[in-house]
DNA sequence: TCAAGGAATTGAAACGGTTCAATTATGGCA
DNA sequence: TGCCATAATTGAACCGTTTCAATTCCTTGA
């Protein structure tokens, strides 16, 4: 393999204006860099990282762990595709500031931060994306003391500054309301888990504020706290069902609810979408194929790769602190929902 | 951040002694061992990968390049988990043996060769896993001519050695075959896609073989050629429902084209799982929330990815020169088969 | 013709590990 | 006690870049 001397002396130049070009072409005079372009080209050189990242402390490289079930279960999980979406908007980014992605699995989040740790302490990655953000994630504590870059997709309650990327939760509910109330609904009932958590807050501002809009009351008994669950959405419905007048649609905080929400509704003799409608949150690639068609929410996924990739760039070069970014949802119409 | 020289300074040792430590603890006295450790904790001292690699040789690292779709296609394919599960099979293997995993994606094959090349030259990764093999494909003579140690999941047709992990999809055919003998089912079509393909002829090989264990005899009317997509299963199935005596069950070369399989009889108005069975192949996720839920072929992907990360460290430790191995399908049995 | 100053180039030191031949310590045995 | 084999340790050279102060080259204006 050729190195940076092979490839001074080819163009007969010095290593110190190889470097220069390989950095920053517009130091090194035209007729050189034609030189050392045809030296590059003979030898096949590329300058090898450990080298470089050895003396400019840089890497080009950003550490995703992903938490990694430890048994199969292939098709339990309606995650997927969103994470996939998610890499292909970070190595979009990635890929225009010559950055790659290191991944190692974790099973758990004790294992993570040690992953962390070790990825940033040998010097693997420049910083770090997190996902899966709780409402006082220990991770975001731990990094933050040990002044490892990183970024958040979602935001915790801790009072710490730190990155993130959001999906703006609120608007997502606040469309699908107005959606609603364009098709004739006014007694919407809305299933949110425990508002604990960050995200299920973002989303009863929304929705409080989406009822005002649209001049819709909210009535307590159409408020039913249960949570992510198919269970959940299942139970919830019951109740709903069974008050003297009940809601014509259901707001969920995601798919899997819904589903549970349309179980429930079906076993009534009830027809989703036509009897009562349901909305979902997060567009699992299965929604598209329920019975029937699930109207949801869907979170940019790419748009937040992307976004999270550029964030934490721009904190690693100094050019940002802690930037904070909310990307809109997007109201998915599909059979779930129609007029009253 | 401490450096190793450091760590020998308090551990009251020299250097090389730290790094034998590091390497090979054995060539350490115990009494030494303890001071080093100490000195480690001490410091929350991490080896350098740059540094170690420069001189080693090794980047404990290995490449992975998904292809990227460039548009958003969350929901469009349903190929989902398998990415996942195969990422946790490579990832564990990758773990026990220190290693992480490099991931830089590419929207065609020919920026993926660029990828890999890049990859390789720069240093960043000690080898490549290559997946979504294609009969004749030309990464593997790309890799192969540029001395890039590789294992690809899936074989091709090209007369050259190299290593692989591969599932006997054959295997799998035969026990749907089995299956559907056991439910009395004597006349079973199979809609295979062109023949061209290495694991289409290996699935051929299995129909046959599997035909023949059964003592069933293959009527040329029952085989169709189509291809992987959803309307192949559903024209496949029109032409064979309207054969003077249709079969009773119908094997297909992927689960989407069974779905289409599927829409084709319920529009005919009959019943699949009941008047006609109906068998997959990959189990994605959605197969198991299907109308009726899929009977489908299974593919390990935990353990294809472990037997490719494991094959890849072998080849680069040089103690196996091109691995093949083959695993064995699994046959996820659902509501799409019955009785005749 | 010369000085000034910017553009281009140079090369030695540094980054933090691994490697290995050479050296020293230790234990067993006659 | 002395000798030898083996275990443990040492430290200098090296890996291939980047960095930066120093140097050379070139252009311009007086």
């Amino acid at each position: 393999m050729a190195t940076i001397r092979e490839i001074a002396k080819r163009a007969n130049t010095s290593i110190g204006t190889v470097s220069n070009y390989l950095n920053e072409p517009s130091l090194v005079a035209e007729s050189t860099q034609k030189r050392i372009e045809e030296a590059i080209e003979f030898f096949d050189y590329h300058p090898k990282a450990a080298a470089r990242s050895l003396k400019s402390r840089y890497t080009h490289r950003i550490g995703l762990v992903p938490l990694i079930s430890s048994e199969d279960n292939r098709s339990e999980n309606p995650g997927d595709n969103a994470f996939l979406e998610l890499l292909a908007g970070i190595n979009t980014a990635a890929a225009e500031n010559k950055y790659d992605i290191l991944l190692s699995g974790a099973t758990n989040h004790s294992d993570e931060m040690k992953t962390y740790q070790r990825l940033f302490g040998e010097g693997n990655v420049d910083g770090i994306i997190l996902q899966g953000i709780q409402s006082e994630d220990e991770r975001i504590l731990f990094l933050k003391k040990k002044k490892i870059p990183f970024v958040t997709y979602g935001q915790s309650d801790l009072p710490i500054q730190y990155a993130y990327v959001d999906v703006d939760g609120g608007q997502g509910i606040i469309q699908a309301i107005t959606h609603l109330k364009s098709l004739g609904h006014k007694r919407i009932a809305y299933i949110t888990p425990s508002k604990s958590l960050m995200c299920t807050r973002q989303r009863w501002d929304g929705f409080v504020k989406g009822m005002d809009q649209n001049n819709i009351q909210i009535k307590d008994e159409y408020v039913i706290e249960g949570d992510f669950s198919e269970r959940s959405g299942y139970e919830s419905t019951k109740v709903l069902m069974n008050l003297k007048t009940p809601p014509t649609a259901v707001l969920t905080s995601n798919d899997v609810c819904a589903f549970g929400v349309i179980r429930c509704l079906k076993e009534m003799n009830l027809i989703p979408g036509k009897d009562v409608s349901v909305v979902g949150f997060d567009n699992v690639s299965i929604s598209k194929h329920w019975q029937p068609e699930l109207t949801t929410i869907e979170q940019p996924f790419r748009k937040i790769g992307f976004l999270l990739m550029e964030s934490l760039l721009n904190m690693i070069q100094g050019k940002e602190e802690f930037p904070h970014k909310l990307v809109q949802p997007e109201l998915i119409i599909r059979e779930s929902t129609g007029p009253v």
